[in-house]
DNA sequence: TTGTCGGCTTGACAAATATCAAGCGCGCCG
DNA sequence: CGGCGCGCTTGATATTTGTCAAGCCGACAA
C-alpha cells in the first residue's frame, strides 16, 4: 500500500505506540481501497479476514434478521471497525456499508493477532479500544431500554449539538431514515417525535436544527454521562 | 486470601495461562467475600476498584435511568464483570446486585491493569474475553432491535433448553420479573407473551416449561447463531 | 391451620408505536 | 421547462406495549 497513508494511520490510538518493524510489518500486508457510496463492504456471517479502518467518508453497520434491518452504528474517520471479530476470528456479527465515497485500510486478521503477541503496547491499545466499544454498546443498551423514542431524540440532539461545537443551531449528518433506524423506531415516528419536540423549543428545517430553549431541553432529555458521553 | 480458592480461579479462562508468579501476585491483593443475597455490590457511576468474580451464586448487573430501572445481564460461575471499566478505569456503567448468596472475588484494578503490561499471556486473555461480552452486547442489541417481545420471549426460552440440557421440559432459573426486564418488557406482558406461545406448544407451569412441538416453536422463533449463539 | 405477603396473572383501559396510503417538496435529468 | 423519483411528512387506523386495579396462589410463619 502506498506509504502516503501511514502518517494518519499511524495516529491513531491503535497504532500509535506499537514498534516502528511492527506497525511496517503490518502496512506491509495491507491495502487501501476507495470506494463508491452504497457499497457493501461486509455482510454478517462472513469470516473476518480484515480489519477495516475508515480513512475518509463514512460506513453504516447494520444487521438484518428475517426480512428485518436496523443501523446498529455509523463509523467515521478515523478509526476501526470490527476489531473483535478480528481478535475472536469468528464471524462478522454486522454487515457494514459505505454511505458515501470513502478511502478505507484492509489489514488481515492473522497479521493484527499475530502482532498482537509480540507488541505489548499494541496489545494494550486493543484492549483499551475495545474496552471502549464495548462500554459505547452498553450506554446504547441503556439508551434504548431505559428511554422513550422522545427522550432518545432529544439526548440525540444533544450529543449532535455537542459533536457540531455547542451552537443552538447545527446540521443532522445522517439520513432521517438512517436516524431513525438508528434510534429503534420508523421513519414516520421519527417525524412526529420532531413534533413532538417542539414544546421544548426545538425547531427542524431540512437537516437543521435549531434549539431555541437549551434549558427547557435538557431538562426533558435529562442527559446523562453513564449514557451519553461516548468519551468515557 | 484463602489459597483454597485459588484452584477454580487458576482455571478460567481469563487467568488459566498467565505465569505463575503473576497470578499469585493478583490473589495477594485479593480477597474472596460472602454476600446474603439482595445485596448491592456497586453502583454505576462509581470508580472501578475492583475487578469482580463470581465464585458461585448469581449477579444481577443493571442500570436505572430517571426513575426507570432495566437488568442487562446475569452473571453466573465462574466468570468475571466489569472487566472494562477495570481497564480503563473508567466509572461503572451498571450497578450489580447479588440474586442469592454469592461467593465474590475482588481484584484491586489497579493490579490487573498491571499484571496486564507485563504478561502477555494474560493481555492475550483478557482482549479475548473482552471481545466475547463485546459480542454478546452486539448480539443483544440486535435481539432487542429486530425482534418482537414474542420473538424474544420464544427464542430466549429455545437457548434456555439448550442450556438446561435439551429436553422437552426445563426449568427456568431467573424470577420472571427479572426475565421480563432482561427482555425489555413488563411482568405483565410476560405473562401475555407466554400465553402467546401457546399456539406454538408452548406450556408454562410456574417456573417449568414445557415445549410440544420443537419445530413448530423454531419455525416461528426461527433462532440464529449470529445473535443466539452466545459461545462465538 | 390460618393469615399474610409477595409474585404472578388477568382484565380493562390508555399510551406508544407501527402500518398503510396519500400527498408534498425538492433535486435531477431528459 | 416539465416530469419523475425519492425521501420526508401527514393522517387514519391497527397493533403492540404499558398502566392500573384487582384477584389468585403458593410459601412461610405464627
Amino acid at each position: 500500500m502506498p506509504e502516503s497513508h501511514y502518517p494518519e494511520i499511524r495516529a491513531l490510538g491503535l497504532f500509535s505506540g506499537m514498534a516502528d518493524a511492527h506497525f511496517q510489518s503490518l502496512m506491509r500486508g495491507a491495502y487501501v481501497q476507495n470506494f463508491p457510496p452504497q457499497i457493501e463492504l461486509i455482510g454478517e456471517g462472513e469470516p473476518s479476514d480484515f480489519l477495516h479502518v475508515v480513512l475518509s467518508g463514512s460506513v453504516d453497520l447494520f444487521s438484518t434478521w428475517n426480512g428485518r434491518d436496523t443501523s446498529l452504528a455509523t463509523v467515521r474517520p478515523i478509526s476501526t471497525f470490527i476489531l473483535a471479530a478480528t481478535i475472536r476470528n469468528a464471524p462478522y456479527l454486522m454487515s457494514a456499508r459505505t454511505l458515501e465515497k470513502s478511502r478505507i485500510v484492509l489489514i488481515p486478521s492473522q497479521d493484527v493477532r499475530a502482532i498482537f503477541d509480540v507488541d505489548g503496547i499494541f496489545a494494550r491499545a486493543i484492549v483499551t479500544e475495545l474496552a471502549r466499544c464495548y462500554r459505547a454498546v452498553i450506554k446504547s443498551q441503556k439508551d434504548l431500554k431505559l428511554r422513550t423514542s422522545l427522550e432518545r431524540l432529544a439526548n440525540y440532539l444533544l450529543r449532535q449539538q455537542k459533536r457540531a461545537g455547542g451552537g443552538a443551531s447545527f446540521e443532522l449528518d445522517v439520513e432521517k431514515r438512517r436516524l431513525a433506524s438508528v434510534l429503534g423506531m420508523t421513519p414516520e415516528n421519527l417525524s412526529r417525535a420532531f413534533k413532538g419536540l417542539q414544546p421544548y423549543g426545538v425547531a427542524v428545517d431540512g437537516t437543521r436544527i435549531s434549539i431555541g430553549d437549551q434549558a427547557d431541553l435538557e431538562g426533558f432529555a435529562r442527559p446523562n454521562p453513564l449514557i451519553d458521553d461516548f468519551s468515557t
